[in-house]
DNA sequence: TGTACATCAGTGAACGCGCGTTCACTGATGTAC
DNA sequence: TGTACATCAGTGAACGCGCGTTCACTGATGTAC
């Protein structure tokens, strides 16, 4: 994270140089918006000629699959230490520092969960062999957990949750042998509505569609978010 | 709906061209992205010079809030239509009914779907006072399902939820002063949490979250849109 | 240690394209008397 | 019913911008002997 290997100073000034680029693309997500991001306006910020441009960056479409690749790594990690503070076996714990570290990595970086969440860009496809991997870690870490929930069972649940329809259990087999993991599809099933649900919250705060009805929107977040875990059912902690 | 004022044949042949202007407009959306929305491309393809479209539209950001206010308008009267279609009396198939039709609509209209409920369209801001009232109609419906609802009482959970908190109660009680309804607080909380639950999934579906895990779309979205009616607990059918 | 050569950053011009919006105008369609 | 006038659709040129990408080039920095 911290030191790379250094190499030559000339390499370290290309490096630097491409994290500058980087960072105004950000910066121009932020206010621009995807569509808006353009390479001749970072030039120009970077005090370069357009042309110079193609040094560091082999094209548009090119960054903009960094700059998603970085994103999905930058809400990765955020998420994965969030939850290593809390104990490994407080499941219901760590599915609060998921949702919590997801909210705040959210707002803390608008123009990038639009970029990765929101609407898909026009005309650019993010090539799936570069964005898979980082692109699933927070489902990752949610699978991770449901793995360790699943050992103490599926918690019961009034009303009871209606039965799994056979199109639906072949998904989660199909996952399950994917995956090579060992969680029964009502346990799946639920963790999947948490997940999107979760996703949903945050989209609706950030895009601004509670309107004015919610006010405290942490509390509100958090409340909710304690319902999903909830629907989850973690085991009790004692 | 069908039959306007019919006025002038001038007249006539004005609004067909807003209508047309629209239309393409919509394509051009599905096309190009909300920030590819362009005039002069609207007007090559009515076979009219680009500065004639200015008779029929003021400016491009009026353009996109028409586009905005219809889609609101036609999202929220697929909606009020599949409700009127269940007896009212039967609350849960009546929340079935308003998930099934979001979703519906927004399969059938990806484009306007992604221009509501996607990444804000950089350096525009729709007025507040044209998509207040269309853009709360889904909600509005499943507020009058939960002021339905209420009289039948909060139907008990096991486990049950978690206390809200004061902040959150506070909210609760600004929104049923302003909207005059007699809710309480459980029920209110249920129906925001399934509110938000549903557009995420409908999010996730449509920009591709889920990746190659959920095939079966639509008994996946059916059987998780029962649960969250669950989650909000309807009275039984008898 | 000094020299020859290769590498690379950055320049500047150009290609070929796009856009929203304004303005003075022509000519057809509608309206009032 | 016929004529004068007003309304409106559409034209064409222009303003002032933007963009991604290629290409031949200069000149500085690094490397190998």
């Amino acid at each position: 994270m911290t030191s790379e290997p250094i190499g030559t100073p000339r390499q370290r000034a290309h490096a630097q140089t491409v994290l500058d680029i980087k960072r105004l693309a950000r910066e121009q997500l932020a206010t621009e918006g995807s569509s808006g991001l353009s390479l001749r306006a970072i030039a120009r910020q970077l005090g370069i000629v357009s042309s110079a441009i193609y040094r560091y960056v082999p094209s548009r479409d090119e960054l903009l699959t960094m700059l998603i690749v970085d994103a999905y790594n930058s809400l990765g990690d955020a998420t994965e230490t969030a939850q290593r503070r809390v104990r490994r076996a407080d499941l219901e714990k760590r599915w609060l520092a998921i949702g919590r570290a997801v909210r705040g990595w959210a707002l803390e970086h608008r123009a990038e969960y639009a970029l990765l969440y929101g609407s898909p860009v026009p005309g650019y496809a993010a090539p799936a062999e570069r964005t898979a991997g980082p692109g699933t870690r927070v489902i990752q870490l949610i699978i991770e957990l449901l793995v360790d929930t699943a050992p103490h069972g599926v918690r019961p649940t009034e009303p009871a949750p209606p039965p799994i329809p056979a199109a639906l259990k072949r998904d989660m087999r199909e996952l399950r042998e994917n995956l090579d993991i060992d969680v029964d599809d009502e346990l799946l099933v639920r963790g999947f509505l948490a997940w999107s649900a979760l996703y949903g919250m945050v989209s609706f705060e950030l895009f601004g569609q509670y309107g004015g009805s919610v006010q405290h929107n942490a509390a509100f977040f958090d409340h909710q978010l304690a319902r999903l875990g909830q629907l989850i059912g973690f085991p009790e902690q004692n």
